[in-house]
DNA sequence: CTGTTAGCGCATTCAC
DNA sequence: GTGAATGCGCTAACAG
């Protein structure tokens, strides 16, 4: 059994509430009593249990995190992340996973109301709207969502990708998608057409649309792909590789999200990373400010980084594949 | 303002415990109490509070799940799967990494424990060992960490992968492992050798060591490379497709864990799949016994299954790779 | 300045 | 069949 507050009170002979008072540092005690109540606590390893405290103060300490398809691999980053910040303001974090059911996600948030969540970070299922909690919530999503509360910079994302091959002499691209329905997606394709240069080209391909030929795309003169993720990314790089072509001298790739695989890839993915710990941060902090009765923040967007790595390189006075040597790698095993 | 249970019996002239006994359907009450109880609160949305109920009860409803580390990329299905299954059975899931950090790990159990929560689903950091915690628990690991509780059969999953090569005449292979430090990637690696016939070798060869040279090894005659992870594999894949290589021809990549990248890749991955549903509900259930004051159950396998994708194939005659035609795909695009 | 009292929301006695 | 009383562990307001 956990000590409880009223044991170290009965063994001191003083009442709970004093014992309470000094670990609080709230109420005035003696220096004396202060000291053996430490003593004791240190002594008997006490913590204050957290329904109790919850229960008096209607404060549990806990924050909900719903999402929704913790199965997509971006996820992890941002669970972490999420959790880090919250842990760091002496925060729990539960989760729930809607599984892109809008109904499960309306649930799930009662679910975390009902277990005590001081608050909900949601990140909403496509094309659902978040209205009127009873609670503090903020909404990490596109920043084309009404009530958007915390997101990357997508559209500038896209920018970034177009503006690091527009320097490369690509001035034919593919843009990689997966859904037409996915408002992140569709921000990020935005700002790529916004960053083509009157001179450049792009073709976008979904693949809801069924998987393209890269191939052949890169025989008619596509010379660079930008996914909108990197798994949709590796797809197109193992298409390629696998058709005999060479990334990055016959066709440059570019994802978004810096997912784990991407830089242990040969060649290394370059990417389009969110800033997790700033999102993160930032979405806890929104939170805590709403949880000491400030008004809603403004919403924040937070910055995409471009890192470059071996999948993109300058474009190549065309030579046919077949014509190229073979490359050879060093041996580094004895 | 949530609506208590008092306002359900303020609104209708009769006690809380009266409204209570209909909740939990445990005293006796008259079936036209019964109906205008229910009605009421459906009526003003009542929903029992976990703060309250907790601290009468002293149950709270919540696990707390610790991992080492929730970047890696199997995680997401493995929280998932623990989060479908804890939801079933009508508990909420509190997340913490330990960033593979022993002590961070001792710290987030004591964490779960102060919030109330009702039992511990724990995935050790390496070397760990958890002890005599004043909570239910449950330990997944590998099968031979001491104090386990649940576990894919990584022995058998390399014994399969071995196999499944050898029925397709490979003879001569390269088994590829992240940490000689690992339980599960060593019991992964046991596995293999089990199963390698009389005539079949294999080298072990270590990331930690530093990246090998793919080309290399292939060149000295081994046909085929089985990761300890989807993630090494990926690795060795791209690398001899970088390299000019033809996967499955010249070489057959298997991994490990089924990753969500591994069917979305070309050629498609060959995997051992952990059976996370199975995993997850029966980690769920050893945690619910325990809670019943059930003894602590026996130990539970799980098996893994292969899942054959386009990464493996059968050893072929001998044709150097610069005299075979390079492959040609299909224009699916109009 | 110190310590006692009251009550957060709920489920469980036990009288009626 | 129903209701009043009790206390889970804790802290905020209050009396000593």
């Amino acid at each position: 059994m956990q000590p409880k507050l009223k044991d170290i009170a009965r063994e001191l002979g003083v009442s709970t509430a004093t014992v309470s008072n000094v670990l609080s540092g709230k109420g005035r005690v003696s220096d004396e009593t202060r000291r053996l109540v430490n003593e004791k606590v240190s002594e008997l390893g006490y913590r204050p249990g957290g329904p109790g405290r919850a229960l008096r103060t209607g404060r549990s300490g806990v924050l909900g995190l719903v999402l929704p398809d913790i199965s997509n691999p971006l996820f992890p980053a941002f669970a972490q992340a999420i959790e880090a910040a919250a842990a760091s303001s002496g925060f729990g974090v539960l989760i729930a996973d809607s599984h892109g059911d809008p109904s499960a996600q309306t649930d799930a948030m009662q679910r975390m109301i009902q277990r005590g969540a001081d608050g909900i970070v949601i990140v909403p299922c496509r094309g659902t709207q978040v209205s009127d909690l009873p609670l503090a919530a903020t909404i990490i999503d596109a920043a084309s969502t009404p009530g958007n509360c915390v997101c990357s910079d997508h559209h500038g994302g896209g920018r970034l990708a177009v503006e690091h091959l527009l320097e490369l002499g690509h001035r034919k691209m593919v843009f990689l998608g997966q859904s037409r329905r996915s408002t992140v997606q569709s921000d990020r394709i935005d700002g790529m057409q916004a960053a083509l240069s009157v001179d450049a080209r792009a073709d976008v391909v979904w693949l809801e649309d069924g998987l393209p030929d890269f191939a052949a795309l890169a025989r008619r003169g596509a010379t660079a792909v930008i996914a909108t993720s990197d798994l949709h990314a590796l797809t197109a790089l193992t298409c390629l590789q696998s058709a005999g072509l060479t990334v990055p001298e016959d066709v440059s790739v570019i994802g978004f999200d810096d997912l784990s695989f991407s830089a242990r890839i040969a060649p290394g993915l370059t990417t389009l990373a969110q800033d997790m710990p700033e999102i993160a941060s930032a979405a806890v902090a929104h939170l805590m400010q709403q949880l000491d009765g400030a008004p809603v923040p403004a919403a924040r967007i937070v910055p995409m980084a471009l890192r470059i790595r071996g999948s993109t390189g300058p474009v190549l006075k065309t030579i046919p594949p077949q014509d190229r040597p073979i490359p050879q790698q060093g041996d580094l095993t004895p």
